[in-house]
RNA sequence: GGCCUCGUGGCGGAGUGGUUACGCAGAGGACUGCAAAUCCUUGCACCCCAGUUCGAUUCUGGGCGAGGCCUCCA
């Protein structure tokens, strides 16, 4: 399966080739842990967990190594331990948790490496001294910069030239840097911050250094792929490449892979905006994690997507119709998948080109579609086999699909249950009139009575 | 101000120089005691203007509109 990915590097679409198919490396930056994830957050989770997947299948799953980080020391998480007076490790620890299990309801798979900035402090104090006596970063009181104007190639990333940054910065009147473009690989301690001993003063390390320490130390450069949000674009991606290229001299990652923006009311969905709906909120509210990944993936990846409670509606409706065609085949044996169709082939390529997620998942209703209308018993299982494994590629579809129709009554399903029974009691009774009243009581709870040959089912009405 | 994306039917959203995306919602039919689900059929589109072309939604230029980055941010 030849892979094509949009290189943000080199503008376009180019074919993906690792460096050794036996150890493919991909780093995804992560959260800081100081709060809850809002929706937007868990786009790049759940777009790079579909590469993941893509990967692991062309490559072999233990050839496929895959970090993302937890920042764990930052100004945000200073501030919030601040407020609550409770050490920072009280705070990280509890969002990390939280972070885990949100993500993990959107049926993302581990990463297989998921380092934390204050366990690779010593590497990022390295990569610091290299910068100093490189020539490439100085020491001042506020604490350690990296000198913009001694890399020729900063801006690469993010197309801008050095002049029009100069232009652009804003001027920081309390710092001593020596260019307003420059930025902190150091910050000097203050008092009741965390800090940590280094040969250039105590201190705690910048944001940008965290994830180019990481990187080396977890899986070292030049990594093949290297995501995020796109607004990490510029600066923090266009400053790790400036930190690690400086040190080391080769590229950091061969490919850097951004994700658009989600927003709210076409307006950016952002912590500081106010305007943003946690992944935690949602699952609260009933929403099954599911159907957040199945949102999050009805549109191309570098797309903006504009979230909304119609959006995740409709993506509930989009998934019952695909856990309909499971549902119908529950007592079809499950095989495995020998000559994919064309549909499950045009799925995987689909994925592959650059993960067109939208165009992968109508295919995967095209294979519901070959479920539904399969009549033969090893036709069914067939069309059933490829359905789930078309759906294990965008990491949906793996659940149980009488659980999908009934998770959202819980302990009622019993209860429910006797109502159906009752009903169909009635129904084989020809006592139509109680079967409707019945049907009518089960309507009201949301429940959708289902006759056919074999009887009644239900499930939760769409 | 500089850099960059985008503008597709009622909604979401792919894609293409000339052929049905797909899903949700709608309409008709089949099936059903009635329904639902399912299947079949079906209506609805490519921001505006100019250019290139036999032909543009799809390429080029201009316009209008929306959004993002330039500061912490997925």
């Amino acid at each position: 399966m030849q892979i094509s990915l949009f290189n943000t590097l080199t503008r376009r679409k180019e074919a993906f080739a690792p460096s050794d198919p036996k150890r493919v490396t991909m780093y995804v930056c992560g959260p800081t842990v100081y709060n809850y994830a809002h929706i937007g957050n868990a786009r790049p989770p759940v777009v790079f967990d579909v590469l993941f997947r893509l990967l692991r299948r062309t490559y072999g799953a233990d050839a496929v190594l895959y970090a993302r980080n937890y920042t764990d020391i930052d100004d945000k998480i200073i501030a919030a331990a601040a407020a609550g007076n409770v050490p920072i490790e009280t705070i990280t620890e509890k969002f990390k948790a939280i972070y885990d299990a949100d993500i993990g309801a959107l049926g993302v798979l581990a990463p297989t490496h998921s380092p934390q900035a204050t366990q690779h402090v010593d590497g990022m104090i390295a990569v610091i001294q290299k910068l100093i006596d490189a020539g490439a970063a100085y020491a001042v009181s506020s604490g350690v910069y990296f000198a913009v104007a001694k890399d020729n190639d900063y801006g690469k990333l993010s197309g801008r030239s050095q002049d029009e940054l100069q232009a652009g910065a804003r001027v920081e009147g309390e710092d001593d840097k020596r260019n307003a473009s420059d930025f902190a690989l150091w910050k000097a301690a203050k008092p009741g911050e965390p800090a940590w001993d280094a040969p250039f003063g105590r201190g705690r390390p910048g944001w940008h250094i965290e994830c180019s320490a990481m990187i080396e130390s977890e899986l070292g450069s030049p990594i093949d792929i290297h995501g995020g949000g796109i607004d990490l674009v510029f600066p923090h991606h266009e400053n790790e490449i400036a930190q690690s290229e400086t040190a080391h001299g080769h590229a950091l990652a061969r490919v850097w892979m951004h994700n658009g923006f989600l927003s709210i009311n076409s307006e950016k969905m952002s912590k500081s905006l106010g305007n943003f709906i946690t992944v935690h909120e949602l699952l609260e509210q009933g929403w099954v994690g599911e159907t957040l990944r199945y949102a999050l993936l009805s549109a191309h990846y570098k797309a903006p997507l504009d979230f909304s409670n119609d959006l995740l509606a409709q993506s509930q409706a989009s998934l019952d119709r695909l856990y309909g065609a499971v549902l119908r085949l529950k007592h079809v044996p499950l095989i495995e998948v020998k000559d994919a169709s064309a549909p499950l082939k045009a799925l995987e390529a689909a994925i592959a080109d650059d993960l067109n997620t939208p165009a992968a998942i109508a295919e995967l209703f095209a294979l519901a579609t070959a479920a539904n209308t399969a009549t033969r018993t090893d036709l069914q299982a067939k069309a059933k086999a490829e359905l789930l494994a078309g759906g294990a590629m965008l990491g949906v579809l793996q659940g149980d699909a009488e659980q999908w129709f009934r998770a959202s009554f819980g302990e009622a399903a019993a209860e429910i249950d006797a109502l159906v029974a009752e009903r169909a009691a009635a129904r084989a009774a020809k006592n139509f009139a109680v079967a409707d009243r019945l049907r009518g009581v089960l309507a009201e709870k949301g429940v959708e009575v289902m006759d056919n040959a074999a009887g009644s089912t239900w499930r939760r009405k769409g």
